[in-house]
DNA sequence: CTATTGACGACAT
DNA sequence: CATGTCGCCAATA
């Protein structure tokens, strides 16, 4: 998949958010050096080599709404229940406490 | 090197 | 609250 530099942070980044918690674009984007960058995580995670490894659903936009995901948000939403998270009409209910 | 694009963010309407 | 516009960064053509 020859992943860039900023990819391969941005996905080791993720791996580290605890499982039943979210984490958003750009807090992502600023843990991996660029705080604006959070088109560019999206891009990352959109190319998604990820399967099992990395835990792309848990990533949301800033507003708590889901953003989107490689298999349709129905699918990351779907996930994201499984672990505890509860999410209303696209969005994430107390999105604030579960959010990293 | 420049142009286009995309799983975004903040602000204006 | 919903929609639209501009700005942001990195990747790719």
């Amino acid at each position: 998949m020859a992943l860039t530099d900023f990819e391969k942070k941005v996905l080791k980044l993720l791996k580290k958010v605890p499982r039943g918690k979210v984490i958003t674009y750009s807090k992502l984007a600023k843990m991996a050096g660029s705080p604006r960058a959070a088109r560019a995580v999206g891009n990352a995670l959109h190319k998604n080599p990820d399967a099992p490894v990395v835990p792309c659903h848990r990533v949301v936009k800033s507003d708590g709404a889901l953003g989107g995901y490689a298999g349709g948000w129905r699918r990351k939403t779907k996930l994201l229940r499984e672990e505890g998270v509860v999410v209303k009409n696209g969005k994430i209910v107390d999105f604030k406490k579960i959010a990293v």
